[in-house]
DNA sequence: CTGGTGATGCAC
DNA sequence: TGCATCACCAGG
């Protein structure tokens, strides 16, 4: 299981590291192999793309609190997008879940996890919702754009393992 | 490639 | 009250 620790850190390298690892939902389970990260500030700039780039709002209040929590918003009023609250209680930054292995996409991936919105604000350390470390080989981790995104739109955000489907 | 879908938060 | 948004699918 990975502790709190792991996820108290800057949102990209939380990214990074969240590479391979494995998001559990009770019986079921995926490699995770795409995410994307959002900032509260990126090389001196704010990172305007995050939810959290609005404040503090019923949505998003969560992202501002304890890390290792899961936020999961409605996209487009229609999907579903887990995300993992990263950086220390206070400061803003999360981890967009967006592919596991097989499943393209963060809004198939929660259909596919059976993940909704009641388990926005849920702890990812302990429950049925949870990320461990599963049987890491060796991979190289390839930075992109990131997806979907009308606002700082060349910033190398997305990460994907090299090699998995796109 | 285009449009429909339709919750949420903020600008107006 | 309007509109842009961290997608996805169906239809042509």
């Amino acid at each position: 299981m990975l502790p709190r620790e792991f996820y108290a850190r800057d949102a990209v390298t939380v990214a990074r590291e969240l590479l391979g690892k494995v998001l559990w939902h009770g019986s079921r389970s995926g490699r995770i192999v795409e995410v994307e990260a959002y900032l509260d500030w990126y090389r001196g700039e704010r990172d305007l793309a995050a939810h959290s780039a609005a404040g503090v709002t019923p949505r998003t209040r969560v992202i501002f609190g304890e890390p290792g929590h899961a936020y999961v918003y409605l996209s487009y009023g229609i999907h579903e997008c887990l995300n993992v609250v990263a950086e220390p209680a206070g400061k803003a930054g999360c981890v967009l879940i967006r592919g596991l292995d097989g499943v393209c996409g963060p809004g198939r991936l929660t259909k596919a996890m059976g993940i909704t919105r009641e388990h926005y604000g849920r702890d990812l350390t302990a429950g049925e919702l949870t990320i461990r470390t599963g049987m890491e080989e060796p991979f190289e981790i390839e930075a992109t754009p990131r997806v979907g995104i009308t606002k700082c739109v060349d910033w190398p955000l997305r990460f994907v393992v090299r090699g998995s489907a796109k």
